[in-house]
DNA sequence: ATGAAAGCGCTAACAT
DNA sequence: ATGTTAGCGCTTTCAT
């Protein structure tokens, strides 16, 4: 591989000017610009982004920490992301922590040790307390409870749920039950709440065992089974996407007539829903909007280290489909 | 943040002892090591991973170009990918190339000006020739047509498209309609050629009106729709994860029952299918095998630059659910 | 067993 | 308007 002093050599100039010549840093006289140009074609020359680097102390690198890529929800965050660095000359080192905390923690320190200008996080858990030590710019993602004192984007899960409830309660259910994955998210308890809110709003009770946390793991389905069981709701409320599977698979196995029997809303949208039939409603995050937000967070951070932290809040939006059926007889 | 230097400062010891201690390169007495490390916690103490890449000419860096992280065939195989880089001590620059041949050249180049010490592609058209002049070890990954010369991983996609044809033969089916999506991809090709020599091993005709290229965008059900009105096959084939959707879109518009009017075996095996009921049939490919054959067989590039391009292909399995039903009036 | 010093390829401050 | 040169933080040869 040719380096900057072969150009400099075969144009007959000084590295500095091809330096010059390639990242614009002051003016060059035309000719000469011509001539380190074509020896730069000549020799197929290409600069080391290393050593850029090094000097420069900017690797125009986002390190990028997901729990999970596979999820449909994930993988749409990524794929904003990467776009929106790209047009803006980033480029992403994407790890998967796996939803675990301890390989979070040292997939954080190894992208710092790479010297990553900024960090895109979706944690695997509320607050995480090293990334503040870290001395790295950092953006929370999606699960953004916990403290503040992080730029952080995510969506307005309270008032999500709360429409989603709200839907719910307008086909005249009364009975919904809640599947939730984990209470130790504070995402999942924002959606709590908002199923709360809306309920009281409606002069309902809010019954703590209408919310049943399915776990993330395959067992999920037997519990929410056990509970639609107990409960006998008219409407379930998937409060993510796999509980929207679990749920669908819990309907089929109680043999329940859904949506005539049985009703269900999920939260976030994605292609292969369609599989489903009736269609799938569903609370639709902003996708796009998310990822974009976020590697634009972490841009103007990067140009304005001393700001004070800023929060994005998107609204979510109500795709209603067939899955969520009138109910006629109210119970009481 | 502290460099080499305040340790070495602190321990009272050269750099070059700090460096050994860290890297291992060579022996340091047990008390200098003791000194250097504590030297290190007292100063959290990282290296900095883009001078150690300057001075010793390798990233531990690999670059991937998917087409779109969002279909879970391609994020199954990121996923695979990351994991396997991560446990050998690699991290990987992730960028998408969305289908468009332009800017995966693009991307290619971006990715080698930043050194990375090799490449994954899961390339947008066969034969990508730009590779080749890159001066970089690539390895090829699902999509592996075209000329050899290139490490490549990926599917016996004949032979799986044979079983899959195979197995509708066997329910009594003999109008088998093939979903392709472009016949552009040789990945696609080899497919129908795997049909066609399973019908010709049943002593069937072969007839090309039978293979329908839906394209990949939103009006392949319009083409896939017309194809089965126009053929009445009493199976569908579709190739592609996709074309299970547009298969299923198209058989429910159409309103024939499903499967007992209509059969549906798809490609590629994916968590949301579920969500449909019957169950999907499908060809189910190796995912987890797929990104840890490329990953591997690019590691092994690295450390022996000069063996001959290997070429891995895998089997894929057929998980037989239940969107195929037996074919009792077999037609003449 | 350890230290001194060269140099990876580049940018930017300092010259002219 | 262009050239010279000092590092960026590290690994690695060459000394001792």
């Amino acid at each position: 591989m040719p380096t900057i002093k072969d150009v400099a050599k075969l144009a007959g100039v000084s590295i500095a000017t091809v330096s010059n010549v390639l990242s614009g840093g002051r003016y060059v006289s035309p000719q000469l610009r011509g001539t380190v140009l074509s020896a730069v074609r000549a020799l197929g020359y290409m600069p080391n982004g290393v050593a850029q680097s090094l000097r420069s102390r900017r690797t125009q690198t986002l390190g990028l920490i997901v729990p999970d890529i596979t999820n449909p929800f994930f993988s749409g965050l990524v794929k904003a992301i990467e776009r929106t660095a790209r047009t803006r000359g980033y480029q992403v080192l994407l790890s998967s922590s796996e939803e675990n905390p301890d390989l979070e923690l040292g997939l954080t320190l190894s992208l710092a040790s790479r010297q990553v200008d900024g960090l895109i996080v979706i944690p695997t858990q509320d607050s995480p307390e090293y990334l503040r030590q870290l001395g790295l710019p950092v953006v929370l993602l999606d699960r953004i409870g916990g403290q503040d004192g992080f730029d952080r984007v995510g969506v307005d899960n309270i008032g999500a749920a709360r429409q989603g409830t709200e839907f719910l309660l307008s086909q005249g259910h009364r009975r919904i039950l809640l599947l939730a994955s984990t209470l130790e998210l504070s995402n999942i308890r924002e959606r709590v709440e908002g199923y709360r809110q809306a309920l009281q709003g409606a002069h309902l009770e809010y019954d703590p065992q209408l919310v049943v946390a399915c776990g993330r793991e395959a067992t999920s389905i037997k519990v929410a089974l056990e509970a639609v069981q107990k409960h006998c709701p008219s409407a379930l409320f998937a409060a993510t996407n796999r509980l929207s599977l679990v749920a669908v698979q819990a309907i089929r196995e109680l043999g329940l007539g859904f949506p005539r029997e049985i009703s269900l809303l999920g939260f976030d949208d994605f292609e292969w829903s369609t599989l489903l039939e009736p269609y799938l409603s569903t609370v639709v995050q902003p996708l796009e909007a998310l990822g974009a937000a976020a590697c634009e967070l972490l841009l103007e951070r990067l140009a304005e280290p001393l700001r004070p932290p800023q929060r994005v809040l998107l609204p979510c939006d109500l795709a209603v489909r067939q899955s969520v059926a009138q109910q006629k007889e109210v119970s009481v």
